[in-house]
RNA sequence: CGCGGUGUAGCUCAAUCAGGCUAGAGCAUUCGCUUGAUAAGCGAACGAUGAAAGGUUCAACUCCUUCCACCGCGACCA
């Protein structure tokens, strides 16, 4: 025994002690650990470690490089982190290379308001430039708000649509369409300036009131009327159309009802009407047709008109009937649309303010319900003409006159033809009203005059012409099998299946995450029309087709294209703007048909989407062909909801096109974010929640943590008391590994672990614990449910850890001697919960996770250790718990919990303070008192009190159904050591530690022969 | 208007798929304890007519129907 004076009783208290602070300080803490990331090149590092480990590629949807990022695309960037660095960490080699969708039309409309008037007299190549360096602007400010998140990967190499290599690539892609017979050349109407002579995009009209002829037309019926209804056998049938562009009729090829409308054939003389039976009062009044009769007819209105309805059938009864044209000689075919609606905004390709309409349905109904249809000149029109084979008739040129084969008004100008048209429709007899109708119309945003609607030349990929059949071999999927299995369908193998046919069998291959997301897109690739790849612009990938001047023969095939995109991969697409047709085409190239030598360039580019589907295409070929040969699918897409009719659709086809697979093994989406009441976030609101404001105030690891507390298949809620929240929480997290690390102060795990046969039982009980969680949270990250991940963790840090073992095993960290082997078991366990916090963190709190994981002692003085927690992998469980073991402690924590509640009362009632000055008397039943028993010395230091005594039942055979009862609070009996707190009666036994209790006696003991020794 | 999704305490989540004790946690709030995790820790209390209305059933948060709200996509919507 030591002779020097006795040791301060303060100083032999093992306090915790760390570096790891209280306080984050992520605004600071964040960027120097990045910083830090970045000199070792983490990511690098990462990727070596993992050389040869099974691939899991998650595909990154390229953003859009326009404007700053949001907090959506923050949490589209933060959820994949998540998944790349949880895939990682349990053993693949999940590269990250992320990428940014550089061409399109948003970027080409700010540089056209930047450049303005100059942009007339610049060359397309000019143009190009600035477009490429606004786009290589906003990627670079998005790539470094990027990784201010925490995201690790390729940041100094990510693909960019508009890089020689992917543009080059990207017309190649669309050869593999134009090889496999799906592109053709067809129209589309779209918006058409007849004074600037040029395609509008939608962004560039503008609403403005106008004045247009309303008129109401009879169309004769050719057929026989009795096979509408026996009642208009011999009768002289018309369906009544209603147009506000008169000059569009001379283009009608068609009249559109709603099949599930019903509709009325109109008694007016010698005449009948037909028209949709809810507008007939309207029609007949305006058309002046109906007479006064004292009876009520069906149906009755209230005006005095009165029609005598001959018959009433469905819309749908009208399928594929013919109509006459109203004066041309040639058929009007009968249609069925669901567009078709009783308010009239169908009515004319011109009604394009709906809400206009709808205000114009509330005063006064317009239209008869049979809607007048030119496919050349409305989008519903073209929509359901092309589904009923119809031809897209335009016969109206750049300048909006009338082409010669109009017969009466070729040569006319559409809107001087207007008036014309009407008076020439009066003199026919075909017409039954006309008046003056006010409404809103587009206008050219540049010229100011009312645009048209006007089928142009547009290339389309089809969605249902079969495939050509491939030369090349036939490739087996993963079982084996030719994949050209998907044509079991057909008789015929020879014949290809359609992109649609193809997407729709694919898409069962898929794995959809959440599992709606299979009807979605089922439903999506269903409706979907032909893909209209054309875009009337300059910034993007041109398609790679030629004109020969001679017979104006489209010129586009797999060699041309191929060679033109040699040329991109050098030179990026520009060239196709900065050289000649002769320069881009291989020598001496003439026309298959003709012969031709001189051919002129097509002047669209393709539809951006093209781009962005051809993404992983074409990221393949350039960061993973080498290394691992052909291609193969990605492991999985994430992206937001609105993906299935975009990125996830355009994708799809392209992987259909270039390898018979659907790009993605996995598909998970995720919802959007919203606000506090789940009202969109809108920057016009104000409601929106800016992403560097949430870094700049609480840190990107709150963003991050956001991000995984929330169930992200729906939408998602921001807003400042959840951010408060969350942040409460982040501090619970840290605290907790707080605690954990400075109770680690002077353990070496090499040295001082215990091994688990060796530990208190307790200790083993959170073992147990931690290995379940190890166990659902590794299921959790495997599932993508981070917020299962988050909520496990959060909860086992307090409940398991805070509330009950930290709290209970304090005791023995603070007070018993540092090297005694029931303290070293605590601390054993602690190091392990400290590890494996890190770990199973470290996807979500990238920071934090390697700020615990640096003030770690390590394995073996830490050589061994990985210099990163991103380097590590998560800790595994080991699935044998003892459950008898647990169960025990289960029955122990609810006893526990009883007792605490009886703590209350006795505090309440002044009786005890701390819960040290208090002394347990539990009367178990006879269920538990054998357990109870076997833990007796125990219970006070579960209870956290200083004494617990155990007391028989009188008359056990009354409460064999109460587990626990009469359960008394008292005062403790004895002093309070003044060294651990605990009362004892035997304080003040020890001569050399007065003040202390018989545990603190001892301890203190050993401490003094550690020192010694 | 069509397609799809979601509604459980003030907040974030469980249990819902295969209906079954008194709908569970944590946070927040209030109160108390502690002052050896201390701009921390522990406990207790409070808090949900399960969006609403019907229906099926012995029994419904769970299944069915309707409706409302919100979100996304598509619509001649911005």
């Amino acid at each position: 025994m030591s002779t020097e004076t006795p040791l301060e009783l303060k100083k032999t208290i093992n306090l915790p002690k760390t570096n790891f602070g209280q306080k984050a300080n992520l605004g600071q803490m964040e960027p120097a650990r990045l910083k830090k990331w970045t000199e070792m090149n983490l990511y690098g590092m990462i990727r070596r470690a993992r050389e040869g480990a099974p691939l899991f590629i998650l595909h990154d949807g390229p953003p859009y490089a326009n404007a700053d990022i949001h907090i959506g695309t923050a949490l589209n960037k933060i959820l994949k982190d998540f998944v790349v660095k949880s895939r990682t960490m349990l053993g693949f080699d999940a590269p990250y290379v992320p990428g940014y969708d550089c061409h399109g039309l948003p970027i080409e409309l700010y540089v056209d308001k930047k450049l303005g008037a100059k942009k007339a007299n610049m060359p397309a190549v000019s143009i190009r430039r600035a477009c490429r360096e606004h786009a290589a602007d906003a990627l670079k400010r998005q790539t470094r708000d990027f990784q201010r998140l925490g995201i690790l990967g390729l940041w100094e190499n990510p693909y960019l649509t508009m890089s020689n290599s992917y543009e080059a690539e990207t017309a190649r892609l669309f050869g593999r369409f134009i090889e496999r017979g799906y592109v053709y050349k067809g129209a589309r109407p779209v918006y058409w300036c007849i004074h600037d002579q040029t395609a509008l995009a939608e962004a560039e009209v503008e609403y403005r009131e106008h004045t247009s002829p309303s008129v109401y037309v009879k169309f004769p019926f050719s057929g026989d009327p009795a096979q509408i209804d026996e009642a208009l056998a011999g009768r002289k049938v018309f369906f009544l159309i209603w147009t506000t562009t008169p000059w569009t009729l001379p283009a009608n090829l068609g009249i559109a009802v709603n099949p599930n409308f019903e509709y009325a054939a109109i008694d007016n003389g010698d005449e009948v009407y037909i028209v949709a039976i809810e507008l007939a009062t309207d029609v007949m009044r305006k058309c002046g047709i109906g007479k006064v009769f004292p009876q009520a007819f069906d149906p009755p209105n209230d005006a005095g008109v009165v029609h005598s309805v001959l018959a009433r059938f469905p819309g749908s009864k009208l399928d594929r009937l013919e109509c006459r044209h109203a004066w041309l000689d040639r058929p009007s075919l009968l249609m069925l649309g669901e567009h078709v609606t009783l308010g009239g905004e169908a009515d004319a390709e011109t009604e394009l303010d709906v809400k206009e309409a709808r205000d114009k349905k509330a005063t006064g109904k317009a239209g008869t319900g049979l809607v007048h249809t030119a496919p050349g000149h409305g989008h519903d029109d073209f929509v359901i003409g092309k589904q009923y084979g119809l031809e897209i008739y335009c016969p109206v040129d750049n300048a909006g006159r009338f082409t010669p084969d109009v017969e009466y008004f070729a040569g006319e100008g559409v809107f001087e033809a207007n008036p014309k048209i009407v008076e020439f429709m009066r003199e026919r007899g075909v017409l039954l009203f006309s008046e003056n109708y006010e409404h809103r119309y587009p206008h050219c945003w540049r010229c100011k005059n009312p645009v048209i609607f006007r089928a142009t030349p547009q290339w389309f990929i089809a969605m249902d012409s079969a495939a050509t059949k491939e030369a090349s071999q036939p490739e087996l999927d993963e079982d084996g099998r030719v994949r050209s299995n998907y044509t079991e369908n057909f008789t015929d193998s020879e014949v290809g299946v359609s992109l649609r046919e193809a997407a729709l069998h694919e898409i069962e291959r898929v794995e959809w995450i959440p599992a709606w997301g299979f009807d979605r897109m089922r439903n999506m690739l269903k409706g979907r029309p032909d893909w209209c790849v054309s875009r009337q612009r300059v910034w993007g990938v041109p398609i790679p087709a030629f004109y020969c001047n001679a017979c104006n023969e489209a010129v586009a095939d797999k060699g041309i294209v191929n060679h033109v995109a040699d040329i991109f991969e050098k030179e990026s697409a520009d060239a196709w703007y900065a050289k000649d047709a002769r320069d881009l085409l291989p020598e001496n190239f003439k026309c298959p048909k003709c012969g031709g030598e001189e051919f002129s360039k097509e002047t669209d580019i393709l539809d951006v989407w093209f781009d962005s589907g051809s993404s992983w295409a074409a990221t393949w070929k350039e960061y993973f062909a080498e290394k691992f040969g052909e291609w193969q699918q990605a492991d999985v897409y994430m992206e937001g909801g609105d993906q299935y009719r975009g990125w996830f659709n355009s994708s799809l086809m392209v992987s259909l096109a270039a390898h018979d697979r659907a790009p993605y093994k996995a598909v998970v989406t995720h919802g959007w974010t919203v606000d506090a009441q789940g009202k969109a976030m809108h920057k016009s609101l104000g409601n929106a929640v800016a992403p560097e404001e949430v870094i700049k105030e609480s840190g990107a690891e709150i963003l991050r943590l956001w991000c995984a507390s929330t169930d992200y298949h729906e939408d998602m809620r921001v807003a400042p008391e959840i951010l408060q929240r969350i942040t409460d929480g982040y501090r619970k997290l840290r605290n907790t590994a707080r605690f954990a690390l400075g109770n680690l102060h002077g353990f070496e795990p090499a040295r001082d672990s215990v091994a688990e046969d060796e530990m208190l039982e307790i200790d083993r009980w959170a073992l147990a614990e931690l290995d379940e969680v190890v166990a659902l949270v590794r299921a959790a990250y495997k599932a993508y449910e981070f917020h299962a991940v988050f909520h496990r963790l959060y909860n086992f840090c307090t409940v398991a850890l805070s509330a009950r073992y930290f709290d209970i095993i304090k005791d023995r960290l603070y007070t018993f001697a540092p090297r005694n082997i029931a303290r070293r078991s605590a601390q054993t366990v602690l190091y392990k919960i400290a590890d494996a916090l890190a770990r199973l963190l470290a996807p979500v709190l990238v920071f934090t996770a390697d700020e615990i994981w640096e003030n770690l002692p390590q394995v073996g003085g830490g050589d061994e250790a990985p210099s990163s927690v991103h380097l590590a992998t998560f800790p595994e469980s080991t699935n044998v718990q003892d459950m008898e073991l647990r169960t025990r402690w289960a029955l122990l924590f609810r006893l526990r919990d009883e007792v605490l509640a009886k703590l209350e009362e006795a505090r309440a009632a002044k009786v005890i303070g701390s819960s040290l000055e208090a002394k347990v008397r539990i009367r178990p039943s006879a269920l538990v008192r054998k357990t109870l028993e076997k833990y007796k010395d125990d219970l006070r230091y579960i209870f956290i009190v200083s004494q617990v005594e155990l007391r028989e039942w009188m008359d056990e055979p009354e409460v064999h159904s109460l587990i626990f009862e009469d359960i008394q609070v008292e005062r403790a009996e004895g002093e309070k050591c003044e060294r651990c707190w605990n009362y004892s009666v035997h304080v003040g036994e020890s001569e050399r530690y007065p003040a202390v209790c018989e545990r603190c006696v001892e301890a203190l003991r050993e401490i003094e022969e550690g020192a010694a020794a």
